[in-house]
DNA sequence: TAGTTTTTGCAACTGGGTTGCAACACCTAT
DNA sequence: ATAGGTGTTGCAACCCAGTTGCAAAAACTA
């Protein structure tokens, strides 16, 4: 039988690993961004410390997931709901943490604003990130 | 005589040693933002990494610069031009890290856009990062 | 199902950042 | 100007996130 992460997985050319496919259920099954230590909590401790973040950067490599930056310099991953390809992402949309539940999520569908930069100052990516209160609180 | 920097110092009750003002110094002579290993090696290693450390982080509190996120996960540090007080800061400005150079400026004239968020997100702080070319490159 | 390739888990390491504490520099009041 | 108390520094030791090398164990291929 060929589950939607095992599609997944062959489609971006990985083979089918018990860890790869657990890892990345909790993705589709989270609508919210995934830190590492979450992770390993969700697991149940199942996997080693180092294949979890092998298996995040091997999907991040892939297009699969894609960072986000923090404010307190922790490292976040969320699935990517467009088409991004291996090395070329498209994750240009807006980022939400909530101050209350601390859940962050992509919002996929919010694309990034203009701003007016000054002169002599040529944009190219835009990350945005807004924190306040989220739908669920 | 008093400087400069002596002054910012004491507006903010601190009181003024060698290791302070050289680094305020840094943030004054430069208008980009600094790492903890730029502030290293332009003061010659003369500082130990803990004095460093905990001089910007007594600077971030008092509200004298303030602290940016970064997309490879590392800390930048640039001056509060606004009139940060202790604990509450303006930064609402947005930041922009040059491909090139890799410079980090922080363009304080250009206020952050508005974005509209889907029902039930209501937004308090926003923080923009812009990635490009900037004016000296 | 055998052989090759890829992935996993362990141990050991690195590097950023923090903490406790004694020595030292700074400020104040005399 | 200086003596004393307070705040700051530097060192050593530590903690934690993330990385690397390598042998064992899976996954793919034919």
């Amino acid at each position: 039988m060929t589950t939607t992460t095992d599609n997944i997985l062959k489609r971006n050319q990985l083979s089918v690993t018990d860890s790869r496919k657990k890892i990345l259920e909790l993705f589709t099954a989270n609508d919210g961004a995934l830190a590492h230590s979450d992770i390993e909590k969700k697991t149940g401790e199942k996997f080693d410390r180092v294949t979890i973040y092998r298996t995040l950067q091997t999907f991040v490599e892939k297009g699969i997931i894609h960072t986000i930056p923090t404010v307190d310099n922790s490292v976040l991953y969320a699935l990517c709901k467009m088409d991004c390809t291996e090395g070329h992402h498209h994750d240009n949309h807006v980022h939400f943490v909530c101050d209350n539940c601390n859940v962050t999520y992509c919002l996929d569908d919010v694309v990034t604003p203009k701003v007016n930069l000054p002169d002599g100052f040529k944009p190219k990516v835009m990350d945005v990130v807004v924190s306040g209160i989220c739908k669920n609180c």
